[in-house]
RNA sequence: GCUGCUGUAGCUCAGUGGUAGAGCACUUCCUUGGUAAGGAAGAGGUCGCGGGUUCAAGUCCCGCCAGCAGCUCCA
């Protein structure tokens, strides 16, 4: 639509469960035939926990590339290439499937981002016990029968041997196969299937597999085709790869933030209150508002105004920006007032347009730059909603800028500078995408897209940033640049969005009135810096593993007394801290202090300090900060000071006093 | 929305037809402890909700709600 959306939707063809969404291979139909797809460049969800690549026949490796850093170690080298490894191993494990239900259909079966998947029609629904059976029955198929051929054949003779073996699927792939092309199957053993390979030659190669998952998932991606059952998997060329890439697995499922959100008391979402509807706790409320607070010093500074606007409006004003016409369905039904159908807004865009047209503009007063954290509700499909990352109401972090051609590329470059400032004082590094103008429908002269996509260029070089050309994916409405975002385990996920609109301004009548007397319509900015706050803090608990640096942290300081006589002492220190507007935990309960301690540990508290005797004495604190980072003691002003230091510079870090290893 | 799975104490889970269990958390008492869980006792559940089968349902069947893994859609 013509205003911004979150996550996925700004890349139009994104989706995405999870948190990962980015360019990953997807098949392509032919290319390649059953089961051998080229990698199309599609946007796809990939398995969660995953960083996304381009990715290429045969270029398997940069998955692995990908991953290594983040697990300290390199994938070990093989023979072929690890995709040709996955896509042999799929082919394994159909063969097995095929043994052990000789009834079965097969779809597609390529290697992915990080393993492999088998589409399957089978007469019983799979389950966990049976991914068991077939790895039995691929290590038996392996040994027995591990030689792979590859047999060409033509067209007619290849469509009669797959309709004689009574698969369907496979007949249809062959029709989806271009004609001139080159026809091949592989088989070992029995096994006999429709594909382009590249294959590795033997299957008794020293190599380490794991069947992970079943779901369901339609036959060539299309919903009003038959849902087949989807077997994914995964293959290296090691035992200890394996090892180590299931490690990872289990260290990214101890940073969901659903997991973490439950666990340290973060947020919560209730039945009662239906799905995609996001309870903050205390605990995130503060992260929140010191992430709100941030936000908006930026933007003050930067020239930006805070306008409010309503949650519910006629419906009629959504006719006009045409999101009922081009959003309706996204959007929650109409609710009658005085015999008028009303709506919840999907969007802030309308209401910022109705503002602006309140009085005559001047191209003096230009830019405009309007900023709301406005709350947004969008009707997603129930099977798609998913913990903070993907809700049906959230706070979108809004700006709109109304500006003449001409400033379009300073306005570009500040929202640039903003973005880049944002992204990186949370840690995150980020890739910018340029998306240009799309072949099918869009709307604007095409002089107007080569200035507005020249400005996006423009401003980009201005503040000296390299922008990735994303060609075609721009909105019908105006070119953009969407952020992608890699967090500290190297998965990506997009959320900041610059766009250009051409429409708005039109549908709503908006104009100025330049230096010659003429009224001119000015050009609309819509641009996210977090997305929505809800999908930031959630991916923002991941990329922290809750392990909040200082300045957002629930609880910064954690006071423990040794003992109850020290108590006193405790409550000072948390007193003086709390004074200068440091949240302290005051951990003076007659419990044990090992136990205390833990607890403090538990919720991740920045610094930990302990007192006692000593302490109270000397007016000290003995700190330790989060993680193995050794301890000190100083006076109570100086870890004031080195606390007001971490808070006013954002500090990603905590110091770090550990002696260093011998 | 679709396919499959799941829903038992605040949390993590055990309990496959005979009127509910563990660990942690919580409360109380004891413990006065110098850096990763001291001890004991207690309290806490219409087994997601609604129907059905049965002498009897947490357990079997149906529907709904919610969650999980995907698929699909998302200007």
């Amino acid at each position: 639509m013509r205003c911004i959306e979150r996550g996925p939707t700004l890349l139009g063809r994104a989706r995405g469960a999870p948190y990962a969404w980015g360019h990953s291979p997807v098949p392509t139909g032919r290319d390649g035939g059953a089961g051998c797809p080229r990698w199309g460049r599609s946007l796809k969800l990939v398995p969660r926990g995953f960083s996304v690549n381009h990715s290429s026949s045969g270029s398997g490796a940069s998955a692995d590339e990908a991953l290594a850093p983040a697990v300290g170690g390199a994938v070990a080298e093989g023979p072929f290439p690890l995709s040709t490894l996955r896509h042999s191993v799929s082919h394994l494990m159909a063969s097995a499937v095929a043994k052990l239900w000789p009834e079965a259909k097969f779809g597609f079966g390529p290697s992915i981002e990080h393993g492999f998947y088998y589409d399957l029609d089978l007469p019983v629904a799979l389950d966990e016990s049976d991914l068991k059976r077939i790895e039995k029955e691929m290590r038996r198929i392996a040994k027995a029968s591990p030689e792979l051929t590859c047999t060409e054949m033509p067209r007619d003779e290849a469509r009669a041997r797959l309709e004689a073996l009574g698969q369907t699927y496979k007949v249809e792939a062959v029709d989806l196969i271009p004609e001139g092309e080159t026809i091949t199957f592989y088989s070992h053993g029995d096994w006999f299937d429709l594909c382009e390979g590249p294959h590795v030659d033997r299957l008794d190669r020293p190599f380490a597999f794991k069947l992970q998952s079943l779901a369901g998932a339609y036959w060539r991606g299309d919903e009003k085709r038959p849902m087949l059952q989807r077997i994914y998997g995964t293959a290296f060329w090691s035992e200890e790869d394996l090892e180590r890439h299931l490690a990872w697995l289990e260290e990214v499922k101890t940073r969901d933030h659903r997991r973490l959100g439950t666990e340290l008391d973060l947020f919560s979402v209730h039945a009662e209150a239906g799905a995609g509807f996001v309870f903050w706790h205390p605990r995130l409320g503060i992260v929140r508002h010191e992430i709100e607070d941030f936000w908006w010093r930026e933007h003050i500074n930067r020239g930006y105004q805070p306008v409010y606007s309503p949650h519910v409006s006629r419906e009629q004003l959504f006719a006009v920006s045409g999101h009922l016409e081009n959003y309706g369905e996204m959007m929650y039904a109409a609710m009658d007032l005085d015999d008028m159908p009303y709506r919840v807004k999907p969007m802030n865009c309308p209401g910022h347009s109705l503002i602006y047209k309140t009085r005559g503009r001047s191209y003096r007063e230009l830019p405009l730059r309007w900023a709301e954290l406005g709350t947004v509700y969008r009707y997603e499909k129930s099977g798609v909603v998913h913990g903070m990352l993907r809700v049906r109401g959230f706070t979108q972090d809004d700006a709109h800028i109304f500006c003449t051609p001409e400033q379009l590329p300073d306005e570009i470059a500040g929202v640039l500078d903003l973005i880049h400032h944002v992204l990186t004082t949370f840690g995150f590094q980020y890739t910018a995408y340029l998306a240009t103008r799309p072949a099918e429908k869009s709307i604007g002269e095409a002089d107007i897209w080569e200035r507005a996509t020249k400005a996006l260029a423009d401003g980009a070089a201005k503040v000296g940033m390299d922008l990735q050309l994303d060609e075609g994916g721009g909105a019908f409405y105006g070119p953009k640049i969407d952020f992608k975002v890699r967090d500290a385990l190297g998965r990506e996920w997009q959320n900041s969005t610059v766009q250009c609109d051409f429409n708005l301004p039109q549908r709503f009548d908006l104009e100025y009135t330049d230096s010659s007397g003429n009224r001119v319509r000015p050009i609309m900015v819509h641009r996210a810096v977090l997305g929505s706050l809800e999908r930031f803090v959630g991916g923002l608990i991941e990329h922290f593993g809750g392990r909040f640096p200082f300045w957002l942290a629930p609880e910064q300081v954690a006071v423990i007394p040794i003992r109850e006589e020290h108590g006193e002492y405790a409550r000072s220190v948390t007193k003086a801290l709390r004074a200068e507007q440091f949240r302290v935990r005051c951990m003076d309960e007659p419990s044990h202090m090992n136990k205390r301690i833990k607890a403090a540990q538990h919720d991740r508290v920045p610094f930990l300090t302990i007192v006692g005797a000593k302490e109270a004495e000397d007016g000290t604190v003995a700190i330790r900060p989060r993680g193995e980072r050794g301890q000190r003691t100083m006076s109570l002003q100086e870890f004031a000071e080195l606390a007001r230091g971490l808070r006013s510079s954002r500090s990603l870090d905590l110091p770090n006093w550990a002696e260093p290893a011998p």
